[in-house]
DNA sequence: GTACCTGCAAAACCTTTGCAGCGAC
DNA sequence: GTCGCTGCAAAGGTTTTGCAGGTAC
């Protein structure tokens, strides 16, 4: 498993080779990511993270940094039922954005790491023509733990 | 095939079952919905059409209605990724929610009714323990469309 | 009369944009 | 000095809410 200096060092390479720089500000964004990397953060959620660790940063340089950091498919924007954007680390060398399961009683997120949907995308790609870059993939249901309490 | 007056009645006892009533406004409203089956209108573009059949309805009836019929299973609510809500018509006795393929060059969204996760599913439920009551699966690519024309 | 529903306007919310200033090179 | 980046405040867009009035029963 990849460790957060390593992410990092990866993530800077990422924004220096599209010519970004890696301002104090856009670290301390990666950081939080990066120590939260399982908790699907809102923007507004990372900003608060942020300011703990620099005051003085400004919420819209959250969201400019989330933006450039989508595009650099650093991140993957993605929206589950409460309407507003979240985000979530991809991981290094991902082909795909991994899959997750939401729990409907407790609002937890679990992610999947493997990709279960190969064959299912080479039906796509054969039966409609569609050629397949991506996949946003989320089963709602009960979690274990939920299902086990409501017993 | 069901047809838009056979729709109609399923949803009015629907919605009686549910202790609520049928008001023009909401005729209107679901019966913008049914023309539009294939156009994952957002609720602006429903409220526009509607309009055009009851110019006096209200953009905020049109939201009430919306999540009356969602919370009904009428419909189902989805985000792609312009970050607005949009709405799509659950087809009857349809288990689960269909997939979407979403072109990223043309924007056209395309439905596959057929459910193509059931194997996945069971996965999902023995593995992690988690029981499935619904999903969200969109593949985001390039339509044949778009294809063809970027020879 | 009561309970539900409506339209309008205002508010709430999330996100983007304009701009003046700052900092690295 | 230039160019990219920042914080702040304002604006923009979507969705929700408060409220007075209307309607069905």
């Amino acid at each position: 498993m990849e460790n957060t200096t390593e992410s990092l060092t990866r993530i800077k390479k990422r924004l220096h080779d599209a010519s970004y720089k890696l301002t104090p500000q856009r670290e301390t964004t990666v950081l939080v990511l990066l120590e939260n990397e399982k908790d699907h953060l809102s923007a507004e959620e990372i900003y608060m993270l942020a300011k703990l660790k620099a005051p003085d940063i400004g919420l819209a340089t959250v969201y400019r940094t989330l933006e450039m950091l989508t595009e650099l498919k650093v991140l993957d924007k993605i929206s589950f039922t409460d309407g507003l954007a979240r985000y979530d680390m991809r991981k290094e060398g991902a082909k795909h954005f991994h899959h997750h399961l939401l729990c409907l009683e407790c609002g937890d997120i679990e992610e999947i790491e493997e990709d279960l949907l190969g064959e299912v995308e080479q039906i796509v790609e054969n039966r409609f023509k569609f050629k397949v870059t991506d996949h946003r993939l989320t089963f709602h249901g009960v979690c274990s733990k939920c299902q086990s309490e409501a017993k």
